[in-house]
DNA sequence: AATCATTTTTGTCTTGGACAATAATCACAG
DNA sequence: CTGTGATTATTGTCCAAGACAAAAATGATT
């Protein structure tokens, strides 16, 4: 009961209203047709109206509420507990559960009052719609603290915070475009002042991330960390398909392939993917896997290292050289 | 009949073989569920064994074959036509189909020998997997000619000939990722180098792709030769929502909004984003489109400037300037 | 308090049908 | 031969209701 283009993307859910198809919801809350038609079916929301053809067709308003709770089942909630619930009560459960989720981050951040208050003065930055000011204010932070730290303690905490920020309607999508843009300008200045490494004393890495995975930001933090180890990178970008990853490894012959996951995709993907290139990689390649999914740290996988945070990644280059 | 992890992929592909859930080729082939099912009940292809559960497990086989199948459908092929061929059947058509080439990309190539076999060390530099040759070979062009022939000249045929030798299958999609990896970071660091302009003498220019347009090297590329020509550039990005980029053009508060548009949508698409955009945009802003779509020069767009070869993108500033 | 067995919850896959937009084909006029 | 308009064929996506196995929660026993 429907047909092939059914065009809207979110173009239209500000002016005139038929409201989102069901495919277009699949993106943007990442939750699955089957699941938003089971969930329909199970506890009476959503309840998209219908259109002329008996079409799904979803509210902006709903959703808002299908991105809430995805946050909170990322967070470990159980859908049943929580998808009949109003936008209010989202809100709150989500506030009353923001301390208990990123104890692997608060602990760089609010120890250092100049961080905070310069973090800020970046937020406020796009806020203001000025990428000189942020562009600046990231170099100059970087030549401050030295690349490292840079990318530790400033880049990591700023990019989860403008994420949330976006999550939370703070900011729009332009804006958290304009920020990625001028980071991603400034981290791969960084990694090519650093490129004329001459003798890698440390792994060969393979940078890259999955099918579907198109957030690019994690590889070039990671870039840049192993490339001050000494590390001979060979990035691909994103969106990688698993069959090519494990082929580009053994054309590069890379001693490591390393994969960021942001949180956008259903655990069971995740860990199908990487068993799946685990199987079709040497075994004397290390696997490396990091970023905000939290699929990937709830279990640990077997033949996988997983870091959790980029401060992580300097202790795993050490064990790997320590083993050759 | 089946259930959340469904742990096997393709792991087991070599040894042992379940099969793939239609999960992973989902994924991995980028063809839908239900196409992949629907495929099936008409055309008999792809046919999947069945786990003890019923579910369908695809071979490596089939999912090698969808591939080719899926590069044979973004050349224009369609599916009745291609779904039931084998392997060396679908190979023969994919090499066959190469000399459909648009004919204004042809007049830069074959004029200059000199280009013509840098051009050809850089496409073996690919090919033998050496990232650091590559890179050297195009930032030394780039030093040699000066950056707007490089990118005009040589960035700009070496791309569509790089995607070409894609679609023939004489490239793997790892290949074609490094390629854009490596020209990436050579092409932000030029455009590093000359961001202290002070005084634009040209307009404000908002750079970005629509949704689903993930392409970005060709909006490296004009950013470069904007930069160039004294434009002041806010880049932000691929997979800008329409109403975003009407809104990012307001708050910065640009003079043109730029976009790059790749060969892989359907003209309607196209067209209806296009107007879209249009109407949402201030008169006073000019909106400019280019990139390898070839909806885009069919029909002139009331409104619209298309730009059809980079080396009209200078006469439009000129003609830009000479407005005001 | 920890280990094991049982029940509930939950996401994904199944079949067969339907439809509307696109593309291909045909008929006809200039 | 070349457009142009109408017709038919092709094709991707959505629907419904049912089913099942893994994961989580609960309960029982050491």
């Amino acid at each position: 009961m429907n047909s092939l283009s059914s065009s809207p993307t979110l173009g239209e859910s500000l002016s005139n209203s038929p409201g989102l198809p069901i495919a277009t919801v699949e993106r943007e809350t990442g939750l699955g047709k089957d699941t938003l038609r089971v969930w329909e079916r199970r506890y009476g929301f959503p309840k998209p109206v219908r259109d002329s053809a008996g079409d799904r067709r979803y509210s902006a308003t709903q959703v808002q509420q299908l991105r809430l709770i995805r946050r909170l089942l990322d967070a470990g909630m159980r859908p049943g507990k929580i998808v009949g619930l109003n936008h209010a009560q989202l809100q709150a459960l989500l506030t009353q559960h923001a301390p208990a989720l990123p104890e692997y981050l608060s602990k760089t951040i609010s120890t250092n009052r100049a961080l905070d208050s310069l973090q800020e003065a970046l937020l406020q930055a796009i806020g203001r719609h000025d990428p000189r000011a942020l562009r600046h204010g990231l170099s100059a932070a970087q030549m401050r603290m030295g690349l490292a730290p840079f990318v530790t303690d400033l880049v990591a905490p700023l990019t989860t915070a403008v994420g949330e920020a976006w999550a939370q309607g703070r900011f729009e999508v332009f804006e958290e475009h304009l920020y990625t843009e001028v980071l991603t300008g400034v981290l791969r200045q960084a990694i090519a002042s650093l490129t004329p490494q001459p003798a890698s004393q440390g792994p060969k890495v393979l940078l890259t991330t999955l099918s579907q995975e198109q957030h690019g930001l994690g590889l070039l933090m990671v870039e840049a960390l192993l490339m001050l180890e000494g590390c001979a990178c060979v990035s691909l970008g994103t969106q990688t398909p698993v069959a090519d990853v494990a082929q580009a490894a053994r054309a590069h012959q890379v001693d490591v392939v390393a994969l960021s996951f942001s949180n956008v995709h259903k655990a069971a993907m995740v860990h199908a993917g990487l068993r799946e290139l685990r199987t079709q990689l040497p075994a004397s390649t290390a696997l490396w896997v990091g970023g905000a999914c939290s699929a990937l740290y709830q279990r640990p996988l077997t033949g996988i290292s997983a870091v959790q945070h980029l401060s992580n990644l300097q202790p795993l280059v050490a064990q790997w050289r320590h083993a050759r």
